[in-house]
DNA sequence: TTGAAAGCGCTAACAC
DNA sequence: GTGTTAGCGCTTTCAA
C-alpha cells in the first residue's frame, strides 16, 4: 500500500540512491536511466515523504510565525491580516506555515513546540515579542524576520512601516483642510514603532512651525486600545487645550476619540478632525468613518515570507530591512 | 549541540528504549528509573525531534486546511474567518494547520502537496470541493471533516449552518416589520447550503400564506457575488414584481441588490428593506449597513478541528454532523 | 522492568 | 553513472 523509494528503486531495476538522485535533480543520471525512475514513479505514484526527508536533510518545510498572545486573543485584524499574508505567499515558496502565540513574559517552559521539535527552517515574529526568544532562535540558528518590531539592541532582518511618513502624510492633510492646532494620541511607548510615530509627530509640527509643545503629545499609555484614546481624549478636553484634530497612532485610538468627542457633543469632523492609522476594520465601521492611513497587511506578511525564503536559501544576507510605504485614506472623520 | 535520545540514555544510564517508555509514558518503568530519564532530559534540554518520531509513528502532528482558490482569492472574509477559527483551536490540540488551496477542476496532479508526503493526520474542507479530492483524501485513510458543504453523495462529518433557521428567522422579522412582499435572491445553485436557503424561504413563505410564487425567488446564478445580487434586483424592478422586501443569499449579494436599489433611486429601508446572510465586514460597510445573519465562523473553525481530533483519537465516529445556529443582526437595512 | 536490535523512508558518502 | 551502505532520531518488538 505504502510505496517507498525502495519499491521505486526495484521497478526501475536501480539503487535507491540513483532514485534519490533524481528526486533531487543533483544531474549525473543518464538520461536513460532518469527515464526509467521517472516511469517507475510515475506508475507507481511515489511521492517522497516529508518526514523521513527531514529526518536527513534537517529541513522540515515549514516556516513558523510568533505572535504574542494579546495580538493574538484580541483577534486584532492587524495581525491576523499579516498572518494570512504569510499563508498566501508562503504557499508559492513551498512552505507551510506554522502559527503559534507566545505571552509576553516568556519563560523556558513556554517555548514554541516547532522550535523545540526542529520542525521549522526559518521563523516570523509580528509585532513586540520578548527578547528572549529572539536568543532562542539564534540558539538553534534559525533565520528569522520581525514585522512592525525591531528590538533595542541586535541586527534583524525586518519588515517595517514607514511610520515617520505616515504621520507627515496625515499632518499635511490636516494642515491643508485648515488645521492649525493638533494634537496627538500615542499608545503603548515600548514599541519602537509607536515612537517613531510619536516623534515624527513632533519633527513635522516643528517643521511647519506648528506648537509642538509636550502638553501636546500624550503617549505614554501601557496599551494601545480604544480606551486609552478615549481617556486621553478627555485628558486634552477637560484640561482645555486648543486644539481642532487629533492625530491618532492607530485606529483603535482614533475610535476611542471618537467617543469622547460624541460624549462632548462636539461634531466632527466641523469641530474637531481624526485621523487614525493601519487601516483595519474599525477605520471603516466607525461613524464617521475614519481617515486614516493604509498599511498594506498581507503585503507585509508576504514580503517577510519571501525575505525569510531567501534568507534560508542563502541567497539575503541577515540584517536586511525592508520599509513599507503607507498611503492616506480621506474618509468622513477630516 | 544536538541532543538526542541517546545521550539522555546515556547520561541516565539506561537503554534507549527506556527513555522512550517515559517519553511515550507507557508505564512499566520503575519510579526510580523514570526519575533518572527526567533529570537527564531536564538537564539537557531534550526534546524528541518531530520528523523522527513522525517518521516510525506515522503521525505528523498537523491537520490539512483545504479551500477552494477562489473562496481563498476572492479573500473571501467567510473563509478566512473560519480558517482561523482552525488555528486558534488546533493550538490547544496540539496540532498544526497546514494550509492549501485546490482549483475546483481537480487533477490528479494537483492533490495537495501535504497529502503526498504523508504530512497530515487529518483534513478539513471548507466550502465546495470537488468530489475526487474527497476520494483522495478516503483513500490515504485520512479522517475529514467537511465545513458549509456536504456533497451530493456519501456520509461525511461536517460542521454546517442552520441555513432553514436563518432564512426564517429574517422572513419573521421582515413580516414583524409589515412586509408582505418578499422576494429571494439566490446565488450558486450548486452549492447544497444556497439551496437550502432557497427551499426554506419558498417553505416558510407558505407557512405564513405569503405569495411564494416562483416568480418571486431567483436563484439560478453560478456564482454568489454582488454583481449577481444587482443584476437579479433589476430583474424583479424592470418587471414590475410587487415587493417591498429582498431575501438575499448572502451579504455580497445583498450589497448588490442595495446598489441596484439606490440606482433606482428607492429609499432603504422605507421603500424597499433587504436582509443579507454570513454577516461578514460587507453587512457593516454597505450603507445603509445591512440586517443580516450572523453565522459563527470561527466558532465553525474550532468545532471543525475538536471534530477532527477526536475523529483521529478515535473517540468520534465518522459521518457525525453538526449544525450551528444563525442569529440575526437587525441593521439599518430593514 | 529493562536492554538490544531492527527498522521507519530517506539522503549522502564512498566505492566501483 | 550507478550501487552499496551507513546513518538521521526515534519507536517498538522481542529477549533477558
Amino acid at each position: 500500500m505504502n510505496v517507498t523509494i525502495r519499491e521505486v528503486a526495484r521497478t526501475a531495476g536501480v539503487a535507491v540512491s540513483t532514485v534519490s538522485l533524481v528526486l533531487n535533480r543533483k544531474g549525473r543520471v543518464s538520461r536513460e536511466t532518469e527515464r526509467k525512475v521517472l516511469d517507475a514513479i510515475e506508475k507507481l505514484h511515489y511521492h517522497p515523504q516529508r518526514s523521513a526527508r527531514g529526518l536527513v536533510t534537517r529541513h522540515s518545510g515549514n516556516l513558523g510565525f510568533i505572535l504574542s498572545t494579546d495580538h493574538f486573543s484580541n483577534a486584532e485584524p492587524f495581525y491576523t491580516k499579516i498572518f494570512l499574508g504569510t499563508e498566501f505567499e508562503a504557499r508559492s515558496h513551498d512552505y507551510y506555515v506554522l502559527l503559534t502565540t507566545i505571552e509576553q513574559q516568556f519563560s523556558e517552559k513556554s517555548i514554541p513546540r516547532f522550535l523545540l521539535e526542529k520542525n521549522v527552517d526559518g521563523v516570523i515574529l509580528a509585532g513586540t515579542v520578548p527578547p528572549k526568544i529572539l536568543e532562542c532562535i539564534k540558539e538553534r540558528g534559525l533565520p528569522c524576520v520581525l514585522i512592525d518590531y525591531f528590538p533595542p539592541a541586535g541586527n534583524y532582518s525586518a519588515i517595517l512601516i514607514d511610520n515617520a511618513d505616515g504621520i507627515r502624510q496625515a499632518v499635511t492633510h490636516l494642515i491643508e483642510k485648515g488645521h492649525r492646532d493638533l494634537v496627538f494620541v500615542g499608545g503603548d511607548s515600548q514599541h519602537p514603532g509607536m515612537r517613531e510615530r510619536r516623534d515624527a509627530f513632533r519633527r513635522i509640527l516643528a517643521e511647519h512651525d506648528l506648537d509642538a509643545d509636550e502638553r501636546r503629545i500624550c503617549a505614554d499609555s501601557l496599551a494601545s486600545g480604544a480606551q486609552e484614546g478615549y481617556e486621553a481624549a478627555l485628558h486634552f478636553l477637560n484640561n482645555g487645550v486648543k486644539l481642532t484634530a487629533f492625530v491618532a497612532a492607530n485606529d483603535a485610538i482614533a475610535s476611542g476619540i471618537l467617543r469622547a468627542c460624541r460624549d462632548r457633543k462636539l461634531r466632527i469632523p466641523e469641530d474637531v478632525a481624526i485621523t487614525g492609522f493601519d487601516d483595519v476594520e474599525t477605520a471603516i465601521t466607525a461613524r464617521p468613518t475614519l481617515t486614516t492611513l493604509h498599511v498594506p497587511k498581507e503585503e507585509m506578511g508576504a514580503l517577510a515570507v519571501r525575505l525569510l525564503a531567501q534568507l534560508i536559501a542563502g541567497s539575503a544576507s541577515a540584517g536586511t530591512k525592508i520599509v513599507v510605504p503607507v498611503q492616506l485614506v480621506p474618509r468622513e472623520s477630516t
